[in-house]
RNA sequence: GCGCCCGUAGCUCAGCUGGAUAGAGCGGCUGCCUUCUAAGCAGCGGGUCGGAGGUUCGAAUCCUCCCGGGCGUGCCA
């Protein structure tokens, strides 16, 4: 790589400038290698001599003109190299070493752009994780495009990923009561019984549907049971519909998880009961008030909190902390979780749960993604799922389907809020930038399709001179496909999945301008087929890109 | 009150571990289809980077304070 070939330049030039007395020993400094802001002056670009400028009081300037004197680098990789603006060092590739990528994209095929950054070590993902309270929203949409767009990434960098979804189905949850006893209301007003919808309890449709449903399924099954017999029953209906259904949501949105981690199992196997067990031989416990509670101020938290409560039921917190015992205790070397906004105050005295455990809280790292402000034009609608007014994730993948929606969700960092129009994203779907990208991919397969029909075929690419390709649009294609490694690199290693829809648009655009300028299929031979081997290049590349976006690379469009 | 996120073009946002003339998409206006898909390309406009101080050779980026929006601060999850 010429990044590589360029970091370890700059290095020995800095020892000779070092030894000659023009600059002074370690200083400790890290500089950075990247794409100048304007890509004209240059492909690759550092601060280097800012940094030791500024640590040793000398002039950035002088001190890059006596590092470039010392660089040593290939005409056949690095073209030019010059000192620029307050110091930098800027590098221009050589057109000979951009050809190249073509041969290596080839050659690589979907392996391009892979590291083992990763090494193989185990990294769990946990993402979604919504309460099995109702069908999934559109919020949820933004966490399951995220983490599953990460997991890739990650894959692509060397990790071994487990994605996984954690169900909340602990019948001890208050949550999960209210919403049987919302259910059970519903039941019971279906026969005209006098029965009342609880005051937290669950205000939406989908619960009466559910009612109706119970009814048409079971009848009258459950009308004259014993109070609490009927509601456990109901319960356990409840919980097996909605996570069947946000399955199926997942499912429909283009996600696997490798597995779907039952709460209750942490209390069946009795984990949550070692768990407080463990906490209480640490000595990070005591009891007060009737409950037992966690010191999680000895841990960096502002306060503590209960584990046990007065009536003897385990706190999620309890049965969060077992959970994320067990996540270490099979192995992983790496814990991510991804949680929404709603959340965010759960994180330190989990991570104290973890710590008094005597986990390494460094190998856990919590996400957490912004909201997602719904509009119908300029209202906003206000989601809960208590109220009712809910926009289901599938409601919104039937409306603009499930590649503008991915798409969408990824073009925003995942720490800002997300505007989503409804009605934009319905009447615009042809306008979605994610058709711009999925068109460059479709392009490119007319023009494979169209030299098929006339029987040109993709020479051999050792028999391809790509020498043929110098026109700028050809350069600035390659230049943007020998960028893809270091882009998933870069989304992988900084969890920043949205990286990834600023790339695809980037390559699909140079890609659009090339096409525009520069015919494929013409009357030079050998010019043919050097782009026919730069385009196919593209596709891959762009196939790469699509894939880990989680998006579909249509043929046609 | 305290904690976290956000405030950059008309709109939605990138850029934020300090670096060059602050970018993109959408919207607006103007051109470009005999030839591999016009869901495309080219061009024109558009900015007190919320405000005020500070650190620095250099600040959208770091620090302090203030203003505005959102979220959290449960023996809910």
């Amino acid at each position: 790589m010429a990044r590589e070939l360029i970091k370890e330049a700059l290095s020995k030039a800095l020892a000779a400038a070092r030894e000659a007395g023009e600059v002074p020993g370690d200083l400790g400094v890290e500089a950075e290698l990247r794409p100048p802001r304007d890509r004209r002056w240059g492909d690759i670009s550092t601060n280097l001599p800012m940094v030791i400028a500024s640590a040793a009081n000398l002039n950035p300037r002088a001190v890059a003109q006596a590092m470039v004197a010392r660089l040593d680098l290939p005409e056949e990789v690095v073209q030019k190299v010059e000192v620029a603006g307050a110091g930098f060092i800027n590098f221009t590739l050589s057109p000979e070493w951009l050809r190249g990528v073509v041969r290596r994209v080839l050659t690589e095929g979907e392996n391009y752009g892979r590291s083992d950054a990763g090494g193989g070590k185990k990294l769990l993902l946990e993402f979604v994780s919504a309460n099995p309270t109702g069908p999934l929203a559109v919020v949820q949409g933004r966490a399951a495009a995220i983490g599953d767009t990460l997991a890739n990434l990650l894959a692509h960098t060397g990790w071994r990923v487990s994605r996984e979804y954690y169900v909340n189905d602990a019948t001890n949850s208050t949550q999960v009561r209210r919403f049987a006893e919302t259910l059970e209301a519903r039941y019971l007003q279906h026969f005209g019984r006098e029965a009342a919808v609880p005051e937290d309890g669950y205000q939406g449709d989908y619960v009466v549907e559910m009612a109706e449903e119970l009814v048409k399924e079971q009848g009258e099954r459950y009308l004259d049971m014993e109070p609490e017999e009927r509601l456990s029953a109901l319960t356990e209906y409840s919980l097996q519909r909605i996570v069947e259904s946000q399955r199926r949501d997942m499912q429909a949105f283009g996600i696997e998880f490798d597995t779907w981690f039952l709460e209750s199992s942490l209390y069946e196997n009795h984990e949550v009961e070692a768990t407080m067990d463990a906490l209480k031989a640490g000595g990070y416990t005591y009891e007060a008030e009737g409950a037992l509670w966690l010191r999680a101020t000895e841990l960096g938290d502002e306060q503590d909190h209960v584990l046990v409560r007065r009536d003897g039921r385990p706190s999620y917190l309890a049965a969060d902390i077992a959970y994320h015992r067990n996540k270490f205790e099979r192995g992983f070397d790496r814990l991510v979780d991804i949680w929404g906004p709603d959340h965010h105050g759960h994180i330190t005295r989990l991570k104290a749960g973890v710590q008094a455990l005597g986990y390494d809280a460094g190998r856990f790292e919590i996400l957490i993604h912004q909201i997602v402000r719904l509009f119908r034009g300029s209202e906003m609608v206000r989601m809960s799922k208590r109220a009712g007014d809910i926009v289901p994730l599938s409601g919104l993948v039937d409306d603009v389907g499930k590649d503008a929606a991915r798409f969408f969700f990824l073009m925003q960092s995942m720490e800002s809020h997300l505007d989503f129009d409804l009605e934009l994203a319905k009447k615009q779907a042809a306008d979605n930038p994610v058709y711009y990208v999925q068109y460059a991919h479709a392009r490119i397969c007319s023009i494979l399709r169209s030299a098929e029909e006339k029987g040109i075929s993709l020479p051999e690419i050792e028999a391809v001179d790509l020498d043929l390709l110098g026109e700028p649009e050809e350069l600035e294609l390659m230049r943007k496909l020998a960028d893809l490694p270091e882009e998933i690199s870069q989304a992988a290693a900084r969890y920043e999945p949205h990286r990834m829809t600023r790339y695809a648009r980037e390559l699909a655009s140079v890609f659009h301008v090339f096409y525009t300028k520069c015919r494929v299929l013409g009357d030079d031979p050998a010019l043919t087929g050097a782009r026919l081997a730069m385009v196919t290049a593209a596709r891959t590349a762009l196939g790469i890109v699509l894939r880990i976006l989680g998006v579909s690379a249509p043929e046609r469009m």
